[in-house]
DNA sequence: CGCCCGGTTGAAGCTCTTCAACTAGTGTGG
DNA sequence: CCACACTAGTTGAAGAGCTTCAACCGGGCG
């Protein structure tokens, strides 16, 4: 059970992708379906790359799928966790410029692949898919809006606290019980934008107040409330 | 002048509106030219606000519009700056959300307007339109991911210096020789996200390198290059 | 005239990073 | 099968960088 508090602190972070789907008739479903093939990633497996040229727009079926982005100069940024029933690489099929992020597979992933042909083609022939593509897109700057102001004069100790929120939330929807977040330290670091020893030192305060179990990569948080009462006003 | 390397770094943050209107055809120039009435804005006037319902879409004709997001707790940010030929307000058009920033005018603004409905019916009768609107808003996915890599973990010197040259570009564009940066050192802060103290600071220094010319509010940058040169790889 | 806000500077302190060291897993090749 | 190499995880100590608090100047406005 995660409180209303818990769930509208995340809902300011999280894609809504329900939408994408929303109210399309019978006949674009029909061809969304059809021209749609599933494909398989393992755990660590590159589902497109930084720099390549965009392939096709990917619909997550299962397993979650991260987002990173390397600068130039070498500092990686995990910018994005995709749960099952999202949709992602569609900015780069629309932009047809290359992939400026990569995608990485996080547990076993099942996906929904629709070509970059296929998909400019529904989305100039299914003018209601679109619209739904525009109003999607038109909610995600909002959620870039308040990520920046999270990265921004947040302690630590705080982005900490809602990312694991975040990512209690993104795991859940793997369906395991207890809920458990399987996550490397370095992917932590650069999900919350830290070095890796902050993150640590942070989560090990966390684990003495009693708020979250830790066991190697696999932290479970032991009350999602008592998490979001420690990090005050935002 | 600027340099190739100065305008590749610029381009890293700002949107590429022109694309919202490129290739159009004939009548739909035509319907969004009837569709829009000019509106003016003073110095510091709120064109939009925070909280409240949106009303429509702007295209900036002339003068600068700063974007502005308040956290719950009174954080500010500076999310953006918008120059002549942007189009700003159709996210919420689109979502129908309140506002979740404020628009407020910098030095003598001039709009068109375009009413939510009008807006809605171009969308829905001018799938071109809509297919530009679409590729624009793809693109502003990328300028976020460099933002929020930017927010993260550089220097306050190099974040400054960063700022300042976007911020050399949207000046510029208000035709004035030289170009001179007029903006407060609060908003200054809220735009590198930090405290105005340390703002201060770092333009002080940039100041005794000879970098960059202040007198009050009005910043001129001596030479983008040099001041590109002292950020080192990004 | 006094007040308030913007701009600036100094000093103190806290937060986060850096560097270093050590332990614990995990996979590879002899 | 074990040695080893490598990465992940953890902790400590030192120090850089930024914030906070406080004080001061100056200009615009009621």
């Amino acid at each position: 059970m995660m409180s209303d508090q818990v769930a509208s602190l995340i809902d300011l972070f999280v894609f809504k992708h329900q939408r994408v789907l929303e109210g399309l008739p019978q006949p674009t479903l029909h061809v969304i379906d059809s021209c749609s093939n599933r494909r398989r990633f393992q755990n660590g497996d590159l589902i497109f790359k930084q720099g390549d040229s965009p392939k096709g727009v990917f619909i997550l079926k299962s397993g979650l799928v991260k987002i990173v982005y390397t600068s130039p100069a070498g500092q990686r940024t995990l910018v994005y966790i995709y749960k099952p029933g999202d949709w992602f690489g569609y900015r780069q099929a629309l932009t047809m410029d290359n992939n400026q992020i990569s995608a990485i597979a996080i547990e076993k992933v099942e996906v929904d692949f629709i070509s970059n042909d296929d998909f400019i083609k529904l989305i100039e022939e299914h003018p209601k898919f679109s619209h739904n593509l525009l109003v999607t897109l038109s909610h995600e700057f909002t959620i870039w809006v308040k990520r920046l102001s999270l990265f921004t004069r947040l302690s630590v100790k705080t982005r900490l606290a809602i990312c694991l929120l975040i990512l209690h939330e993104r795991f859940k929807s793997l369906g395991q019980e207890p809920t458990v977040i399987l996550f490397s330290r370095p992917d932590l670091a650069d999900f919350i934008g830290v070095t890796i020893e902050s993150t640590v030192r942070a989560l090990s305060e966390f684990k003495a107040q009693g708020l979250v179990a830790v066991r190697g990569r696999s932290i479970r948080i032991k009350d999602t409330q008592a998490l979001y009462d420690s990090i005050g006003e935002v």
